[in-house]
DNA sequence: GTGAATGCAAAGAGTTTGCAAGGTT
DNA sequence: AACCTTGCAAACTCTTTGCATTCAC
């Protein structure tokens, strides 16, 4: 634990800062799009041979009830997936071939949501969108 | 097997016209938005006892390798949820209290669809949306 | 030192599969 | 009659939990 220690972040959420913690959290940290616990366990073992896969679910449960993380269900074979709760609002293209995912920056429907919360009389709390192509590179191949 | 016969669209799509089919397709029908493989299960229990939880399994893949019906993931437990294939484009407002889903009638990123396929290159297929917040009884309650 | 976090193994959910028996065309 | 579908039980995958040990504060 030296150069990348999350101390001062765990400390704000009240929780205890271990080298575990440590691990998944600069994986979550360098990744560019959610993880699944097996793609975030394969990168603590890289690091920490030791690390346990019931670890990984109890830290990033821990993680989700802080808020510090969100989990975006949604792949086809109910895998979970894991990502940092950024305050920006995210939406991903997942490629339906490849699986790569990138980020698409503008959310188009904040505006409907007012409209929705007038029609429905709905308190709405937030939206979970993701939107499904073939890469540049996938397309090619078909 | 009376009333409820669907055996022509089973015919159409090439499959037999199945007891136990029947009842998950009329299940579905009736259905205003996805049901877990559980509910349906129940469903069928209570219109024959002998039903197996293999047996809804595997008349859902086939009912989704014929297109018929279409699995949306989506829940915060990884538990998977169908629903018919209806030709026209619907999304859910689902309550984060007490689970009732509304359908959306209009979708709002038909369009937003198209920008993005210009500016990302990905050929798009799709999309999946949901919007949550409070029904109207449950944030009362709140 | 005290309470919280970890590793291991075993248990739980949800879903799929092998096989023999039964149903559909 | 030939093939497909079903029921049952067992297997499989993803995730959670119990318990003894270790670690952080």
């Amino acid at each position: 634990m030296k150069e990348t220690d999350n101390r001062e972040i765990f400390n704000r959420y009240g929780i205890k800062n271990t080298r575990q913690r440590n691990i998944i959290f600069n994986i979550l940290k360098k990744a560019d799009s959610p993880l699944t616990a097996e793609q975030i366990f394969l990168g603590c073992k890289k690091l920490d041979d030791s690390m346990s896969f019931s670890t990984v679910y109890r830290i990033l449960n821990t993680f989700i009830l802080k808020d510090m993380v969100v989990k975006t269900s949604i792949t086809e074979d109910n895998k979970s997936m894991f990502e940092l709760n950024y305050e920006e609002h995210k939406h991903y293209l997942v490629c339906v071939s490849c699986s790569k995912m990138i980020t698409i920056g503008h959310c188009p429907i904040e505006d409907y949501e007012n409209s929705l919360q007038k029609t429905t009389n709905f308190d709405i709390t937030g939206h979970k969108l993701e939107v499904y192509g073939y890469c540049p590179q996938c397309k090619n191949k078909k």
